[in-house]
RNA sequence: GGGGUUGUAGCUCAGUCGGUUAGAGUGCCAGCCUGUCACGCUGGAAGUCGCGGGUUCGAGCCCCGUCAGCCCCGCCA
């Protein structure tokens, strides 16, 4: 097909903005065609820019035949420009804001025709092709097209102006926009680095950052005292619905504050955000310390807006039957029997077969089972009924205010088993029950979390917000005598269940931050290579500072609405971290590798290890994988010896002199 | 690293107990149609049943492997 030049011509409206008040005025649009109805002599077509869509008419008594023509050979996402004169419409659209006019055809261009689109582009209303339906894989290849579709037109418009009160918000504040390296330094603590090689420096590697953290506190340093970015961070972790490996995050940092003055610039900025979607929120948001957030919501990011909480009901069974909660009885606090109870006939009309898939959802998430009493229409009725004396009925009853009918669910075990199990439940039965007020927007700060965690991992203590953070003054001592229990100055931002921002008041003295360092095992030297310029920097004259970042992409995510960040990241990727559009990542010329100092060993073949000696008949029990144990054996290997290995259970003799013996494959 | 789930026409899906020529809606193409707006009517084209192997007289369906999307656990200071 000919196309027509853009030449000189240029849009005279918006297609979204055509009303009664335009009637008259010879108008000239861009855009896509959206769809076309063909009437033989009489022709509409829906022209969609981003600002909306407006119908177009052509009319056979009223326009010339090639034109007419031209106009019918228009297929869906051509590339149009229109000139034409604004009517008041014979039939009106009341379901289109500019439904009451149309704009009758007198000129035509063409400026590109377009394939069938492999995805609808259109988010229909009922029963139609709708493009939110397609397979996300698709989506994904054909990107470009997807967001073409008005309702993600919409998230991504609202994620700029998100972005631009954000801005506005902290300008008013005084703060500073900064901007700092992507190429940085790979650290020890956290989460994987994405690495980029150097070229000019052989064998070693930048970081990309996981998040600004020592460039704020440095800033502090240098006196600017108010530092906003927001920036792009990478981690290289497995994925989830609201994580991807490039996320973006609103960075703040001040000096000479306490948690309370960070808390207070945040929360006016979320109360404006909410109103941008027509929610209302109101500061100050509640405060709840971390070890209460477990305890009754079993969650470090409770959603609120379910008023159940957890109960502990350890006591009750102190003297019952039923072994396995009167066991935990007596653990002296070691295991313990915690419960829900939710109230209602919905509670109480919960079936065999759906408790039977709660039950399912308990042990996928560690629990043995699922122990219920539910209160219903139809009496009493309990997976451990046989052990429900009446004192033990009444007891139950009194602990959770039991009137009328109702579902209990138990755990049993530790606090961290029984708090993840619970904390699951709790938000599903919510849900279920009708339970969740959806259409709230609740915030809270979780705060006083703990300093250090213990990592079984790497037999050590580990920072459970980062090593700059700040312990509790009231806990400075346990630092040494009991790491475990020392509280942090470390606080979250917690939307509606979603983990929305987290931050912290800082380590600002070169002391105690050696201490903390000492704490998580990291040594005077390790520190030195890896943070000698924060050190540094802290005993230059460190104000005491603290901060926060947001994700925005969650923040992005709840405000819309949705249940994914994809949907709000212009070019997301997969859950196993791959651009379907791009193909990214993929292979590089070995001459880039080369140049880089680079050699993968991805495809290589596996390698054969010709193991020759065997100094003992068993391997210890540190190397029983065999090929660990031929690998470690082949290093210190005496040339001509040979002895016997058991291999899936067989001994076999192994030489070295002649290498007559198996081999092994392993890469 | 582990678990679950999905993969059939461009798209969304159905496909019975393993049995003849794999269907529907939508989209696409063609024709007709002057008030449509999810236009309507008529006709048509359209399939590597994700890929590889196996069982079987016979596989979209059963088995093994593998790839990809999604969800979850681990992980994510």
């Amino acid at each position: 097909m000919r196309l027509d030049p853009l030449g000189n011509f240029s849009r005279s409206h918006r297609n979204g903005e055509l009303r009664m008040d335009h009637v008259g005025q010879s108008v000239r649009l861009l855009g896509w065609c959206k769809r076309s109805r063909n009437m033989g002599s009489l022709v509409f077509l829906d022209l969609r820019d981003r600002w909306g869509v407006v119908q177009i008419k052509a009319d056979e008594t009223e326009i010339e035949p090639e034109l007419l023509a031209k106009l019918k050979a228009v297929r869906s996402e051509f590339v149009l420009g229109v000139e034409g004169t604004v009517i008041e419409r014979q039939s009106k659209n009341p379901n289109l804001p500019t439904g009451d006019v149309e704009v009758k055809l007198t000129d035509l261009k063409i400026f590109n025709t377009a394939n069938t689109p492999p995805i609808p582009v259109d988010d229909v209303v009922e029963g139609g092709a709708n493009g939110a339906d397609a397979g996300e894989d698709l989506r994904l290849k054909y990107r470009f097209l997807d967001l073409r579709r008005p309702s993600l037109q919409r998230s991504m418009i609202l994620r700029s102006e998100v972005s631009y009160i954000i801005r506005n918000h902290f300008r008013e504040l005084d703060f500073i926009e900064f901007e700092t390296p992507i190429l940085t330094k790979s650290t020890p603590e956290g989460a994987r680095d994405y690495l980029v090689p150097s070229r000019v420096h052989p064998g070693e590697f930048f970081a990309l950052p996981q998040s600004p953290q020592l460039f704020k506190q440095l800033l502090q340093v240098s006196g600017f005292e108010r530092y906003i970015q927001i920036c792009r961070c990478f981690r290289d972790e497995d994925l989830r619905a609201d994580r991807q490996p490039e996320f973006t995050q609103v960075d703040v940092e001040m000096s000479f504050v306490r948690e309370t003055d960070v808390q207070d610039v945040l929360e006016p900025l979320m109360v404006k955000l909410s109103k941008l979607v027509g929610k209302e929120a109101h500061a100050p948001f509640q405060r709840l310390a971390y070890a209460d957030a477990m305890e009754w919501y079993g969650s470090d990011k409770p959603d609120v807006r379910c008023d159940v909480k957890i109960q502990d009901v350890t006591g009750v069974f102190a003297t019952s039957d039923f072994n396995l909660f009167r066991a935990a009885a007596e653990s002296q606090g070691q295991r313990r029997v915690r419960g829900l109870y939710f109230a209602g006939e919905q509670a109480g009309a919960m079936s065999r077969k759906q408790l039977d898939e709660l039950q399912d959802i308990a042990k996928h998430l560690g629990a043995g089972g699922l122990p219920y009493a539910k209160w219903g229409k139809d009496g009493f009725a309990s997976s451990f009924k046989k052990f429900i004396s009446p004192e033990l009925d009444a007891a139950l009853k009194a602990e959770f205010h039991v009137e009328g009918e109702g579902l209990a669910v138990f755990a049993v075990g530790t606090e961290a088993q029984t708090s993840k199990v619970l904390g699951e439940l709790r938000l599903r039965l919510a849900r279920t029950f009708g339970q969740l007020d959806e259409s709230r927007f609740a915030f809270l700060w979780v705060v006083d979390f703990p300093l250090l965690e213990w990592s079984e991992e790497n037999a050590r203590f580990v920072a459970c917000h980062h090593p700059f953070t700040s312990p509790h003054p009231d806990d400075m001592e346990m630092l040494e005598s009991n790491p475990g229990a020392c509280r942090a100055v470390a606080y979250d931002l917690v939307l509606n269940g979603y983990e929305i921002g987290g931050g912290s008041i800082r380590i600002h003295d070169a002391e105690t931050q050696s201490r903390m360092f000492r704490a998580l095992g990291i040594g005077e030297e390790e520190a030195r290579s890896k943070f000698g310029f924060l050190l540094d920097a802290l005993a230059f004259g460190a104000p005491p500072m603290g901060g926060l970042a947001l994700g925005l992409d969650r923040l992005v995510m709840l405000l819309v609405g949705e249940t994914s960040i994809r949907e709000v990241i212009a070019f997301p990727k997969t859950a196993q971290a791959r651009c379907l559009m791009t193909d990214a990542p993929s292979e590089v010329d070995a001459r880039q590798l080369k140049e880089l100092h680079i050699t993968t060993t991805a495809h290589a073949a596996p390698q054969t290890y010709r193991a020759g000696v065997m100094f003992f008949e068993s391997v210890p029990a540190e190397l029983q994988a065999p090929f660990h144990a031929l690998q470690t054996l082949s290093h210190s290997a005496k040339p001509h010896s040979a002895s016997t290995i058991t291999m899936d259970g067989e001994v076999v003799r192994v030489e070295t002199s002649n290498l007559g013996g198996p081999s092994f494959e392993f890469e």
